[in-house]
DNA sequence: CCTCCTGTTCATTTATTTTTGAACTCGATG
DNA sequence: CATCGAGTTCAAAAATAAATGAACAGGAGG
């Protein structure tokens, strides 16, 4: 006989149960406000509220993903840094856990989603300017402002990313 | 060493006309970040680009661009004050500017955007602490913790937001 | 080596979002 | 008060993103 903690798995009541779909819900929305497919949100949010680590097998469960969904969303989660695996003695499969500090998580978010694109817009910001040298100069001056204009915005972007962490109390 | 297209007067060279190309599909990124839809990014990229105000009819002839998205594109850009009408006397048409400072811009996008869900999520938090009082205590522990951080990270958004906006220069 | 168990991959299906275009509203104008 | 030009709306089509599930890879244990 396999006995488990009788607190845990089995004997949620409804109004807690009723709680677990609001929060979870409450994550999907935040997910949405990123520009995350809602099966994130939920794996994140349930792996949020679980009290312990829990497997891909449990997931795919509660939330009624496919395999391939809770595979590839749980992969998304742990490359921006929201859920990491435990070793859990004698179970050879893997075990996920949610970081739930708020400021690794939007740093980690930020490092991975925004900082490259904001990399990409620099070379293209930069090949640009390269052309626009070639460029007649009397032609030139309202895309030279322009450009300027979006260097500034640009610059704007990297002080703030930093500052934003700084500012999310650990 | 490039070899230019010889330049006629009055009309923009093929250098000039592939820099506004290129500036254009960096606010189409930019509007991918932001969960906007690549149309927009385009309207709001070429008022932003032009020396100016565009009519819709410009715009449309331009990014081949049908007259419903065109539409619903500017209006969702002027909801969040990226763009304003322009009265342009002896033409009845609607004449397009892009804001182009960034501190606006920014405000606009939060405030309709953002803030509006952040309120949203806090009614949602509230709505789960009260029904989360009438739990039974013992089963309580674990989602009183999750809840508190949830509010944690609600007021923490809160505190951020107004901060972000001050750092943006004017 | 074979089998079982986990987890990944990816072509296909399904769902959602975006765009189109024709019908419509509205006001100005003859 | 009929018509025109400008702009909006919205059902339908097209494009895009996400989810499914079966095939696959790899490793532990026999």
């Amino acid at each position: 006989m396999n006995i488990q903690a009788p607190t845990r798995p089995g004997t949620t009541s409804a109004a807690a149960a009723a709680i677990e779909r609001e929060l979870i819900e409450l994550f999907v929305h935040v997910a949405d406000l990123v520009g995350l497919p809602r099966s994130v949100g939920e794996l994140y949010g349930c792996l949020f509220i679980a009290s312990s680590p829990l497997t891909m097998d449990d997931l795919m469960r509660r939330l009624g993903l496919s395999k391939g969904a809770t595979s590839q969303g749980l992969r998304l989660l742990r490359s921006v840094g929201a859920v990491r695996t435990v070793y859990v003695p004698g179970d050879r499969r893997d075990h996920f856990a949610a970081e739930r500090e708020l400021r690794p998580l939007v740093a980690g978010f930020l490092r991975e989603k925004v900082l490259a694109r904001l990399r990409n817009s620099a070379e293209r910001l930069e090949a640009v300017r390269a052309v626009l040298r070639e460029v007649d100069p009397a032609e030139r001056a309202v895309l030279d402002d322009r450009v300027r204009r979006l260097a500034r915005w640009h610059q704007n972007a990297r002080q703030v990313l930093p500052l934003l962490l700084k500012v999310i109390e650990p």
